[in-house]
DNA sequence: ACAAAAGTGTTGGAGATACACCCATGA
DNA sequence: TCATGGGTGTATCTCCAACACTTTTGT
């Protein structure tokens, strides 16, 4: 073995897809992929999931939080790397060059990128007009635009990643708001799962775990009989 | 939004965590950190996964299968990409400044590695002498040796995501050689999830699977009752 | 009274666990 | 004949799936 060759420089990058859940359907949230700037051509801005670019010390898990905080404000949340994308063209399609060349100091550079996935309540976050969040807006899963570079095959990626670990892990309760009832709780792994599941054997399931706490209080305000809240304790 | 940055300059390898099961231990793959090469103190070569840099033009799953190949002749075998490791520090290490120096071109440079695992048999394959390969050898895992930069806790990563995929997948296959016992089947779980299973519970369900051939034959040369051979058969 | 969602138990089947003895071979 | 691992069946329990009616509230 001798000395590698000099390789060819390379930029890394992270991608964040925040699944939120509105109590019907799971959402992802999508942000205008960089804002308009003097001479570019607005119509090019795609949708796209809020990702950048590592920073040059930063570890991933911190950059991923860090770059989610700055386009989305969102902090605090879960965050789980679940895959790596490196396919050398993965940013060079043709939809994506001229956003490349105005946003990009090295837009001829491959990017490969570190994929993460996080959950929120929808309740829990509203995009706030007034910041670099203004352009995050929540979308329907299935009905998803066609995003930037491959956002799309990410984020689907993620959804297998979301399923599989809703299983046998408990990372649900992070997409609901603080206070919910059962039916919140089953229509969001409805969502996520993609099947229906009978009513009682998930309340059943449910109310075998420990950490789900059923508070005092009642719904109120709806226009059937009001249900039981619960919270969510680790 | 303006310009990122542009940002300093990384590198990009794969770490490859061979896990072979010899029928009683399971095993992983290490290799002499580079060959030795004048003036460099061969004491400085410290053990290692198989790994390098990614290629200029290559993909990821592409270029583990092309480094493991060079380093270890191994083809054509499972290799998954199970997780990235982006500490900006994790090549820094004093004990690796040496050889970095030595064998990188750019031996300052943040080094991001995507991991990846696979499985041998090691009946399959026996390092051979005369190749690149020659460095290679197989370790206990519980007998590990201190490896070059975080390639310890590569592994140990590795070894939880191959434990919870043996579950639910037909991956332990991959380590045994073609023709195989139930007793070096149930020997092989055992080790990965490190507790026994029982002998009955175990034959009954490797039995109904499809995939798991049972051969005409039986084993001979052994000082016991000789062992009706399988093989697996996707 | 009606509309709308909340809430509640039982049964049957499948799969997991626990457990102990006889068998075939080589030395 | 002995030592060594190979090979086998049954009973119990737990988990999952299927399934329909009554209750509480607001209008």
């Amino acid at each position: 073995m001798q000395k590698s060759p000099p390789s060819s420089p390379l930029d890394l990058s992270v991608d964040n897809v925040v699944f939120g859940f509105d109590g019907e359907n799971l959402n992802v949230l999508l942000i205008r992929q960089g804002a308009p700037v003097d001479g570019f051509d607005e119509s090019k801005l795609q949708m796209a999931i809020p990702g950048d670019l590592v920073g040059t010390d930063e570890d991933l898990d911190e950059s991923a939080k860090r770059i989610l905080a700055e386009l989305t404000s969102l902090k605090g949340i879960y965050l789980k790397q679940f895959k790596t994308f490196g396919n050398p063209n993965r940013v060079f399609g043709l939809k994506d060059q001229a956003w490349l060349r105005v946003f990009r100091a090295n837009p001829e550079r491959r990017v490969v990128t570190v994929g993460y996935y996080s959950l929120v309540s929808v309740e829990e976050f509203k995009p706030t007009p007034a910041s670099f969040a203004s352009q995050a807006k929540w979308w329907p899963i299935d009905e998803l635009p066609t995003l930037a570079f491959d956002h799309n095959a990410i984020v689907s990626e993620a959804l297998s990643t979301l399923r599989s670990a809703l299983n046998d892990k408990h990372i649900a309760f992070e997409l609901l708001p603080e206070k919910f009832t059962l039916s919140q709780l089953q229509r969001l792994h409805e969502s996520v799962l993609e099947r229906p599941l009978d009513k009682r054997n998930f309340r059943k399931n449910m109310k075998r775990m420990e950490s789900l706490i059923p508070l005092g209080e009642k719904q109120d305000g709806v226009l059937h009989k009001p249900a039981q809240l619960y919270t969510y304790k680790k």
